[in-house]
DNA sequence: CGACAGGTTGAGCCTAGTCAATGAATGTGG
DNA sequence: CCACATTCATTGACTAGGCTCAACCTGTCG
């Protein structure tokens, strides 16, 4: 079940990651595929990544099935922090991705450049706890298409990478009401649904305000 | 609003923590009384703190009114871990507490010292989306229980340091809801509620089923 | 073009929330 | 020490938001 973290391109140009002032990522490219595991939970934590292209997604599962997604990884994002004792989320990737990765041990004097990505997950999750305990699902659809167009939106237009399977578990609510609260939202006339992997954001102070 | 820092008692015993192993945390001594507040949101996060004695409730607002609990922190606990810019959480005592209290600024020489519990925290806000995302009343219920008993717990009895809307508004529940799980874990025999601020946990195994 | 996975919509139900009343515990002043 | 006030917790009746189950629709890809 592990992903084989095996460097499968040694020849492949060393990457550098451009982004230097953020963290000073020595590693190798790494490609995954759909659905593919870049680690499961009980691996050993012995790599960091970061996205290059695509999008990941951490997965948490409960024996029944019941799946909650902790965070979803973007162009940019540093995940695979953690502690020794083992990784305590699957991740994987939701299309085809570019991943850099790097052993932590490489990483050990350089820990001060993780510490900044470590915390901004650690508030990210925190923020996300207030919408899980106590948000309604408008208000966590908001929040949602809110927080992606923030952190990826061209002129309000959200590309989604995810199902909606995949954001109905990281909003904690089923597809169906996630379905649901899209329509509502588009009839509103808050948002614009132009198929299911696009919507684009017609009124954001609306939304805004559902997000507070 | 920001809680007073500057410590009230120089002539109290310089504390050095005790734990040296987990945290060299060399500090103040600070006690603080019943909701007072440690930190605000919005303030600077010059400081890291760890619990001696008492509770300590990590809270997030909405505007009207909505509350959520991070995080409780017990003995032992160190919090206060941020990035710049400012705090985003607000800490208050829950009863009277003893906090010891050091500069950040102390700590970057020493900050792997404080890694690992700021990826303790991050691990632990990712298990409790878990919990705000997917499971249902008694399920939290059972968790936060067990999750104490584990913490604190001596021989199956939990000590609650705080009130029924504190693990409520933690739980993502309402009192009421809360309330009616305990007599309902009751009724079932997996636990006896002995005063509203004591557990004893009757057939932890019947809990810990319900937590997976 | 047809098949299939993924997405939407509808009907009914159920869990947890809301509103309200009662009960217990804690604290204060006479 | 007791009476009272006040806050916190429990219980009940009812409501509602979101879930379940099921049918239908859409888009994608061979």
């Amino acid at each position: 079940m592990h992903a084989q973290l095996r460097i499968t391109s040694p020849l492949a140009a060393r990457a550098i990651d451009a982004d230097r002032d953020d963290l000073q990522l020595i590693g190798v490219a790494k490609t995954f595929a759909v659905g593919q595991q870049v680690f499961g939970e009980g691996d050993k934590a012995d790599y960091v990544f970061k996205v290059v292209s695509g999008a990941v997604r951490a997965v948490q599962m409960l024996a029944d099935g019941r799946r909650q997604i902790a965070e979803f990884y973007l162009p940019g994002d540093v995940f695979g922090i953690e502690l020794g004792g083992g990784r305590r989320m699957t991740a994987e990737a939701i299309g085809d991705i570019v991943l850099v990765v790097a052993r932590r041990t490489t990483l050990t004097n350089d820990a001060a450049r993780l510490w900044r990505h470590a915390l901004a997950g650690l508030e990210r999750a925190q923020a996300h706890m207030l919408t899980l305990g106590r948000r309604s699902a408008s208000e966590r659809v908001a929040h949602f298409l809110t927080d992606l167009v923030e952190r990826t939106g061209a002129d309000g237009v959200v590309e989604l990478p995810m199902s909606r399977q995949d954001m109905a578990d990281y909003l904690g609510l089923t597809i169906e009401t996630v379905s649901r609260t899209l329509t509502q939202l588009q009839s509103q006339g808050a948002i614009e649904v132009r198929g299911c992997r696009s919507v684009r954001l017609l009124q954001p102070a609306a939304l805004a305000e559902l997000c507070e």
